[in-house]
DNA sequence: TAGATTGTTAATCGATTAACAATC
DNA sequence: TAGATTGTTAATCGATTAACAATC
């Protein structure tokens, strides 16, 4: 293994540091330093110096970062120096929203199509993106070498399109539907459920009315 | 301070048992186990037996969990065995497929309003919810006892709109904006980031490649 | 009863923080 | 040079896991 490993925790927080940076560079700023960026974040500046450290050594001491360069070896780290072609599953809804979110294509998340087994929706576009048939799911997967894709699919089907999806050679799922998927070493999932996060807050919010 | 204090990342797996639960029952199961739990959900028995110890004893030793009963448990302790009023600021793409997501509704969430900025669309609707100026704001919060906001706005007024949400009253904040805020002690916000989420899987697609 | 599974304790593992020498 | 800030080490803190007595 060429690489060291890092802890996932760690690689986690790259894109945080990554999207403040971006914002500093947006204000005009040159120079940032691990005591910035640490009250920008709410963590401790040790944090981050520690964090980074893993990965090389991208500051000067006395000065701080060059938020340029800090920002450009961290696309690197996590592969975002380039265009990802994704796929997404589902054309309801959720589906119909993240195909108008352009947040994805101007950080580099290009969805190239969207499947579904509706066949009136088979055919026409959502968003740019033309709805096809999950049929040709594979084909799709093989022919434009997709590593990527989203589920916006029922709970129900969730699993199935997941596992289609890994056979086809998928290794990473962003995750719409509220459930847990099994996969294999080598995929990586990620799960979006705001529902969980909004019943994370409220287990707080008694303490103060009490 | 009445509650014994549960470290965070306790409380934020809590919802997780519960999804798991609901789906349970919804299969007929009367009875699960620790290792069954941690089985669907890829963590140890262990760790779920540990977790639920935070809030009390729901089990039987030899038989496992009645599954009704202890996602009514959790459910209490989650403060989710009521109705939240919430609302929601930003009436664009994004703010439209959230209006449109029933599920919020369906786990006891329920937008009551939206409010925008843009005369255009305040007075029409989204979904089932009507669209406000965000100029009657405080008054709405405080009217309707308001605790819980979700903010859908462009990420340049996140702040700004996050700071006037708490100081009318609102506790929770779950924020769509890519931008980390910074909330007085007693707020609580969590960031819903799918950029992000896809930034920290790609990190680990290149060691396939190479 | 015998088998199964909880709740809990202690050990292990990992992550965060504090502190400081190095150095810009 | 003096001041500032990094990168890193060691200490601290916290979370996970393993193991098992209790007991259904």
């Amino acid at each position: 293994m060429r690489k060291k490993i890092v802890p996932d925790i760690v690689v986690g927080r790259l894109p945080i540091y990554l999207r403040v940076l971006n914002y500093l560079i947006a204000e005009g700023r040159q120079i940032t330093s691990s005591q910035e960026l640490g009250d920008r974040l709410g963590i401790s500046s040790a944090q981050i110096r520690k964090d980074l450290s893993h990965f090389g050594e991208f500051g000067k001491q006395g000065t701080g970062y060059n938020v340029v360069f800090l920002r450009d070896q961290l696309k690197e780290i996590l592969n975002v120096d380039r265009i990802w072609k994704m796929i997404m599953v589902g054309a309801g809804d959720l589906g119909h929203a993240l195909a108008n979110y352009h947040r994805f294509a101007s950080s580099g998340f290009e969805i190239m199509a969207i499947f579904d087994n509706d066949p009136d929706k088979v055919g026409t576009k959502m968003g740019e993106q033309p709805i096809y048939d999950v049929a040709d799911m594979d084909q799709f997967i093989e022919d434009n070498e997709i590593k990527m894709a989203v589920i916006a699919v029922p709970t129900v089907a969730a699993r199935d399109v997941a596992a289609k999806l890994i056979e086809c050679g998928v290794t990473s799922i962003l995750n719409y539907a509220p459930v847990t998927l099994t996969v294999p070493i080598g995929v990586r999932v990620q799960y979006i459920d705001p529902v969980a996060r909004l019943q994370h807050m409220t287990y707080y919010q008694n303490e103060e009315t009490e």
